[in-house]
DNA sequence: CTGAAAGCGCTAACAT
DNA sequence: ATGTTAGCGCTTTCAG
């Protein structure tokens, strides 16, 4: 299939009968090569199909076009969201992106960076783990990086998220403002700092009232939102409304009671967290938070670029965008007999 | 930040009192290494944090260990699924992807191949642009590589794809058989081998009968899909029943019917292509093809990865994979006034 | 204007 | 069991 041997600079040398200097300088655009040589040897280069050697230029000290991008899963909409955002500012100025999936798998994370690393990654975007290793994040501190939509205070001082506490803020206090009481949180597990502002948020509203109405679903698997809601749903005083405080929580939300068959917003009020595409023809449609992942990812990436463009040392920087309640049908006030 | 200097095996072997030989042989696990040194020098390693240039390393002929991905879009979950299961096998065999864009651009698909030819990758996985240049061709002949999905014939005689055909004849006979006359087509733009493959699935059911009824929609917006599938609706002797040919399309029919509040299947029967997450909540539910895109593209990369193990030529291989028909609620027979 | 040579970090052949 | 040397492809002095 392929034809093994890569043409490299000495191969036009040679058949042109040039230094590999002189090629060099010309492929570079070296004004002390004259114009009839530099023109001689771009239609060789282009003719032999010439590319250069990234890594010989690396060896040279030249920072290496490549962005690592780490995120826990890109088969989640909420990352690939992100990941497209990335590649398009990426490409718009000759970097290229390394993907990384973390798993949410400390030990997955450090293999992950190792290799980035080792590539010579020029910069790392990163969506740390709820808790990286130690060497991690040594060797993040190696390489210019942000963080994005989640934050660990032992990285890099520059992150760009969603305001998570606003968000659930928001999205709690609709039903409240509604007039539901009993508010139950579907929210990820604890210590990752994205869960602990969500949880905030949502108590800035309900208070400590609703304590029993929370519950923390394990990452991952979408059966184990549908049993937490389950639990919840078949308890004894059941709650009136749900807010969900992630995308895949929220999907398996829609998905445990459009099984069940549960009447929203008649029996239950529902707020969803990101607005995937579908969300507007689940039942009666799905009031949720709108959030500006796309919107918050380019901001990174442009920020990253710009950092690595100027070299020097960046100042502590948090950016931290919110998102707004795109009202539907699947909140209304709490039934009569609740 | 960063500590600027990276570490190397040379700063090792000054801090040991060594030479740089031993401490990489003692680093390869080289038996020759006496036990002891070989301690010693991974305890050092471990304490300055060494991570091996990988630039250099290929410098000597090593391969890169990266896998070059090139999809049109990821945010397209038909895609970022493809890159998911992807990233999962890479990772497993510790490899990293290369995430590269297209846009389905023919342009941006050769500066593409570009970077990942000068980053070195050991192999790419590619959805080709429906009309690749000549140059990204004999680029990407020059490494081992696979078409997933699409296919192009200068490319690589190796594919993964869906079977397309089988796909929308399925789709189109399930329409077929509930007794529809006039079944609507909307497919992408000419020129894709998966659209003409799509296309003739569908016309193997209604022969030409029905050529008035198929819509080549433009890549990328919704807003064209809609457009379409308005057209077809509002013409003389509107169809009473659609395919969609493409998720997107799917999406964007969905949308269109949604907004107009068009009574699906008593007015207008639909089948869509692929089973994202929302089409089952979708209306009455929509029935729909399954696609099996995961699996596809783990078999792809598996295939790829053996391909670098072995190291030989490997025989021409079209693996074409069928989906099946997941039936909800969105078709039922034609109303009685048609 | 162009050529010769050194060196980036690593490994493999060739010495001890 | 360890050290020395050469060279991968490129850029960058330093010499013409």
């Amino acid at each position: 299939m392929e034809a093994g041997k890569r043409i490299t600079t000495r191969d036009i040398a040679e058949r042109l009968g040039l230094s590999v200097s002189t090629v060099g300088r010309a492929l570079a655009g070296d004004p002390r090569i004259s114009t009839e040589t530099r023109h001689r040897v771009e239609r060789e280069a282009a003719e032999l199909g010439y590319v250069g050697n990234q890594a010989a230029r690396m060896m040279r000290g030249a920072s290496s076009k490549v962005i690592g991008l780490m995120v826990p899963d890109v088969g989640n909409t909420f990352y690939s969201t992100a990941a497209h955002a990335l590649a398009q500012c990426m490409s718009r100025q000759g970097y290229q992106v390394m993907l990384c999936e973390t798993g949410d798998d400390r030990d997955n994370e450090l293999a992950q960076v190792r290799g980035m690393i080792a590539g010579q990654v020029a910069g790392v975007i990163v969506v740390p783990t709820p808790n990286p290793r130690g060497e991690t994040v040594r060797l993040l501190r190696q390489v210019p990086h942000v963080q994005l939509l989640r934050t660990h205070p032992d990285l890099a001082r520059q992150s760009f998220g969603i305001d998570d506490r606003q968000v659930l803020r928001d999205a709690t206090r609709h039903l409240h403002d509604l007039g539901h009481t009993r508010i139950a949180y579907l929210g990820g597990p604890a210590g990752l700092s994205t869960g602990e502002r969500r949880l905030a948020g949502y108590l800035d509203v309900v208070g400590d009232r609703d304590a029993g109405l929370v519950a923390h679903v394990p990452p991952g698997s979408a059966e184990d939102t549908r049993r937490e809601l389950a639990r919840l749903l078949d308890g004894p005083d059941p709650p009136s409304a749900v807010v969900a405080a992630s995308v895949r929580i929220t999907e398996g939300v829609l998905e445990e009671l459009a099984s069940r068959c549960v009447a929203v917003p008649r029996e239950l009020s529902v707020v969803g967290f990101g607005d995937e595409l579908g969300f507007g023809w689940w039942g009666p449609g799905l009031t949720t938070m709108a959030l500006p992942v796309h919107e918050v990812a380019t901001a990174c990436s442009m920020w990253l670029l710009q950092r690595l463009r100027d070299g020097d040392e960046p100042a502590p920087f948090v950016s931290s965008t919110g998102g707004y309640l795109r009202e539907r049908g699947s909140t209304a006030p709490p039934a009569a007999g609740r």
